[in-house]
Parts: C-alpha cells; structure tokens; sequence
DNA sequence: GCAAAAGTGTTAGCTCTACACCCATGC
DNA sequence: GCATGGGTGTAGAGCTAACACTTTTGC
C-alpha cells in the first residue's frame, strides 16, 4: 500500500500480507416506475470523478453488516429497512491501490423519507435507473448486475419485493412495484387475488383519492419485518 | 497477530489495521444413502485437535475461488467439480488470533474418485454424516448450516444435485441421491418422469447388473457442467 | 359525458400427485 | 420360487392463466 502522506503512518503490521475488506451496498428503489439505485461521486481518487457503489472500508472491531449500514449512511444518509448480504468481490486488481475485498449487499427501500445527501468522501449522491447507469469505479458494474438478478430471482418466491413499499399503499401501487421489477404488464385480477392470499397485508380502512378516477383501498403491512419465502 | 517466531518477520505494515481473510469449504458427497461432509481436525493452534472446515488464509494476488479449490487440495486432496461460493462470515471475535473475514463455499462431489488424504496443517480429514456432526472450531457450524440450507433451498429450482453424481448412474441411484437429500421417499414414477423430462440425462445403452434383481440401465449426463434453473 | 384507474368471478388447460402391477435377476 | 429393485401409465385434484364489464371520480 503506498501511503501518500507519511509512511511513519503505517504501524499496522503483520507477519503475512494482508487484503484490505471493504463493504459496498446496491440500494434500490422504486421512483416514478422505473427501478433506481443509488450511486455516489467519487471525491476521492482511485476513479476520482465517477460513480461507484456507496461503501468503505471495514472497521477492525465491526460487524460486516453494521460496516455496510454505517457507511451507507455517512455517504449518503440513508438507513434502509432491507439489507442483505450478497456475497464478496475479490479479484486481484479490481483495486489500484492494494488486494481489495469487497463484500457486497442488496438493500431495499421505499423511495419515502429517503433523503439523500451526499457526505463524507462522496462529492455527490443520486438516484440513477437501472436502464441507464453510468460508467462505474472498481467491478461496480459487475456487482450491481449480480445484485439486480438477485433481486429478480427472489421475486416469485419470496415477498422481498414488499421491502420497496412505503407505509401505506394501494394494490395498483403494489402491482406496478411487481410490473417495474418484472419489466412486464401483469393481469390485474390474477395479481389482486395473489397479493390478498397472502395475508402479509391488510386494508387500513381509508380511501385514497388521487387523479380523475375512483378511489382506491389503503393498505398496510401486516408485519413489515416479515419476509415470506415460498418455493 | 501474535507472532510465535520472531517479530523480526512482521514485515507487511498498512496504514489502518486489515482483518485477515479466509476460505473455508463445505464439501458435500452422499455416500452409503447419507449426506456426508468433509472436515479436517486441526492440526495447529487455535482449536487444535478439534474438527473443522478444510480451508485457509488468502494469498495477496489469489482469487477467492482459487483459494478455495487449493486449501481444499492441500489439505485434503480433492478437486470437487463444484465450487459455489455462499458468503463471507466476519463476526468480530470468530478466530481468536486476529480479525478474520472468512468467505465461505458450498462444494460438491460424487463420492467415486474422492482419494481423502490429511495434507498440511490438517492431522487428519474425515467424512461425517450432517447428522452426527463433532463440535466444530470457530463459527464453523454456522456455516455449514448456512450451506446445508442452501443446498436443500436449490435442489427444487436448480439440478444441482446432479454434481453429487458419478460419471454413470441408474435412475434409482438418482433418485436415492434425492431421497437423501430431502430426508424423504419419493414416488418413483413420478421421479422418473420428472428426471427424463429434464433432457439432460441420458442412457448409455449399458445395462448395470447388481445384486439379485433386474438390471437397471445407466445413464450419463449429457452436459456436466450444465446446470439447469427453473423458477 | 368522457377519460382513467378501481374493483370483481369464472372457466379451460395444465401440472402435480397418488397409486399397482409385471420384469429380470441372484440365491 | 422368492426376495429384490427395475420399469411402466392413468385419472382426479389443484393450481394457473386467460378474459370483460361496472364503479367512482375529476375535469
């Protein structure tokens, strides 16, 4: 590792080389029906200038999943309600600087209450579609394209994608979640009864009147916490 | 990292402290109608004596996945024909050596042609059934739960289990691997229909004579390394 | 009154599951 | 000849997928 600044600095030191371990998180999210993830600018070089996956390096005394929470939240102030791991990225190379390895997560918000700023050595923090993402640093791309086929994958056999649902919500809103995701239309008395059998959800009673049409039951989750798996 | 030589040799200094990095391997085979798995009983501190998985420490310019394959040579031998990695664990405090960040793999192999030998720091390697399994070092246990339930969570959207099959094998050798698997009994003609549906088996033309009954015909797989995903 | 999304059941096709008997061999 | 696993088809149940019209609102 070259220490640009001193190398006085350098007084970890260990019978055998070791890697550095950074996490990295692929947040996304749901906003205006189109699936978005969030990226930062790169404040600082390698890859000064372009777009990489929120995340850093790994405290010694830390959890791998409390790294990727906290690191997540100084770049770019978001907590997310849904993380998980995804799996680690470790070529040799995919880091200029020193042996990198990298262990990646999926998270899951609803684009409710995220507020994004950017922090800490990230010049900027935005939302970009999956459809149209911008030259990444590091592997970036590679990991995002993992975390995406994850995220599918699990789709018709789980409620994973319940974690992308603000508060309330109406069925129609829930069904577009299911068509942006699936990139396809979905037969909408088919889904309804899908979606009710499940008993994840529950109507809250109220009414919600938004455009020139009629109004649409308000749901809840029954348990947001819950996440069914089903084969 | 307590050196036990000389501190003379600690040589690789950084900046910020780094965790060590690790693979540790769950290699399944059936063997006799049972779920086996291989570990070694450690031959060096921490943990001495007890049993573990065959695995070991990163080298700085080697990918993950070949480090796996290679600790499990050195250590045991084998070249298992499936290697699929399942997560990093890194709970602070797992090795009481230092921080270690361990990625794990979940490997598979038929039983034939797996030559089991003790190799390096291991004192001895051995198969034991996931039904009787010995206490293990570190968080070990809790990787191989995490690679027991994956495995059984792919057997029904993926033909991963064909990579526990010989080169040649009956239908109910197939469907014995199956029934182990699942801890159950399977209907036999409805396997059978399910197997030859899959077109990716297919008969030698031989037929196996064993034991006093009628013989059965053999099949290969038609593609090895192809392995199928159905949602 | 018209455009736009909400809400609601039924049917045909397909998949899955249950189930029983004859065959070829070794002893 | 008997015990053992190999090999084969069919029918009912359950699930999936296709499909159209009425309702309530805003303008």
């Amino acid at each position: 590792m070259a220490d640009p600044s001193a190398n006085a600095a350098q007084s970890y030191c260990y019978q055998y080389p070791h890697p550095a371990v950074t996490t990295d998180v692929v947040l996304f999210t749901i906003h205006e029906d189109s699936l978005q993830l969030l990226l930062i600018e790169r404040g600082n070089k390698p890859f000064k200038g372009s777009w990489a996956l929120p995340g850093g390096f790994l405290n010694i005394d830390e959890d791998l999943d409390a790294c990727a929470a906290r690191e997540l939240a100084e770049e770019t102030g978001v907590a997310p309600p849904y993380l998980e791991q995804l799996g680690a990225f470790g070529k040799p190379g995919r880091d200029p600087r020193e042996r990198v390895i990298s262990v990646a997560y999926l998270a899951l918000a609803p684009e409710t209450a995220l507020a994004v700023r950017a922090g800490d050595d990230a010049a900027a923090a935005a939302w970009f579609s999956v459809k149209a993402l911008p030259a990444l640093a590091f592997d970036h791309a590679e990991i995002i394209a993992l975390a995406h086929r994850r995220l599918i994958g699990k789709l018709d056999n789980s409620t994973i994608a319940f974690q992308l649902l603000p508060e309330t919500f109406t069925l129609g809103e829930l069904q577009r979640v299911y068509e942006t995701l699936v990139d396809a239309e979905i037969d909408k008395r088919n889904f309804r009864k899908w979606a009710q059998a499940l008993e994840q959800i529950e109507a809250t009673g109220e009414l919600r009147r938004r455009g020139n049409h009629r109004p649409a039951r308000v749901y809840r989750l029954t348990d947001r916490d819950r996440i069914t798996r089903f084969k």
